[in-house]
DNA sequence: CTTTATTATGGCACTTAATGTCTATTGTCA
DNA sequence: TGACAATAGACATTAAGTGCCATAATAAAG
């Protein structure tokens, strides 16, 4: 008998054959139509052992959500000797946009899904609190603690997740086809120079 | 036989005493500790009879929410001649926050109980898509509508939504003793200079 | 290879949110 | 007053989520 049926390899297996299963309920008949049960029945498992695996339902759809934050984090450390927070911010949000257009067709697949309910929709904010601290950092570290920075950093993030996620919304609306790296960098154009401006003659 | 005690007289009483029941058990014990059914004892009602004033536990806490949008178009549209966009949204925000000030403690309340739920908290953001829509429709109007305005638009509210979303999270954060009409003056012209430049030497 | 300790799983009962159905009550109007 | 519609309550049901205990699978030790 060999060793590679060892518990983590076969607890992984399970956790993996949960989402998969679970997915395919979902695209087939909404998130909010498909029962624990049934997910538990497809993945064969019991009800009870769903919850070992996930603590609620709506879990199972962003299980790699904290590896993703981990990662921009990661990229903000790299680049954090560019010339500026907003050079820093601005290749790190680069580097993930390549990687979403990489990836565009799993990214959808969950929009999809999310999109389709308000209690996913409302969850999945949530996560992107965490990119917001995490740029709400960059500029904290790059400016004396007084609390007019501090105040400076937060509108700062909060500014640049916002218009990301207006960014984002359109490029899943559009079936992820358009170019998210040019959408991103005009939008990083637009905030550095201000949006007050009159956009008439360009573009 | 006086039409004070009409139906719809009496169907806002019951509503009024669901709420102001709600709140004081939320506050006293923790939204998610609070059962329906106690909220129902305490409204001196049957659970079922909750479920015909609202359609879940969370939408008892954002009656108003609906309300305050409407208000806020209406005074998009009321200083949609100022002299740009940005001077527009400008001018409702800065009424808002005066009003927002005037009610501090109103605020302060549901926000402590928002703020204590994860599930409130995510269901208040979605209430906010409206707000960033309202922002977004102010620019579509003001400019010829090309995909490229429109996905301006959509980026530039978005910014302003997450800037004013960290604003108020601060504001609240302070409980709500801070000036939030100067901190959303700075915010504003921050957004409008652009948000890349170097802080040091002013403020 | 057998025994022992550890850990995952399943079954069961229970709580709570939420919804449908049926019945009783209560205002409203002719 | 009596008929009608709106409203509330009681009861049953589905589904999420949790605690508890018995058991099966696995790893470690003898």
């Amino acid at each position: 008998m060999p060793n590679s049926n060892t518990r983590e390899n076969k607890k992984a297996q399970v956790r993996e054959r949960i989402i998969a299963q679970a997915l395919k309920l979902f695209e087939r008949q909404g998130y909010e139509r498909t029962t624990i049960n049934e997910i538990a029945v497809a993945a064969k498992i019991s009800t009870r052992t769903f919850f070992r695996y996930f603590p609620s339902k709506d879990m199972v759809i962003f299980p790699t959500h904290d590896a993703y934050i981990a990662h921009f984090r990661h990229l903000l450390k790299h680049y954090a000797n560019d010339s500026s927070p907003m050079e820093t911010v601005s290749n790190a949000l680069r580097h993930m946009a390549k990687e979403y257009m990489a990836a565009a067709d799993e990214h959808l697949r969950y929009q999809r899904i999310i999109g389709s309910s308000d209690t996913l929709l409302a969850r999945s904010v949530a996560f992107d609190w965490q990119w917001e601290e995490a740029i709400a950092d960059v500029w904290k570290r790059a400016y004396p603690r007084t609390p007019a920075h501090d105040r400076r950093a937060a509108y700062v993030a909060g500014a640049i997740m916002g218009a990301v996620n207006a960014l984002t919304s359109m490029w899943y609306a559009g079936g992820c086809r358009q170019n998210l790296l040019k959408w991103g960098e005009t939008t990083m154009e637009l905030l550095a120079k201000g949006i007050g401006g009159d956009p008439s003659g360009k573009k």
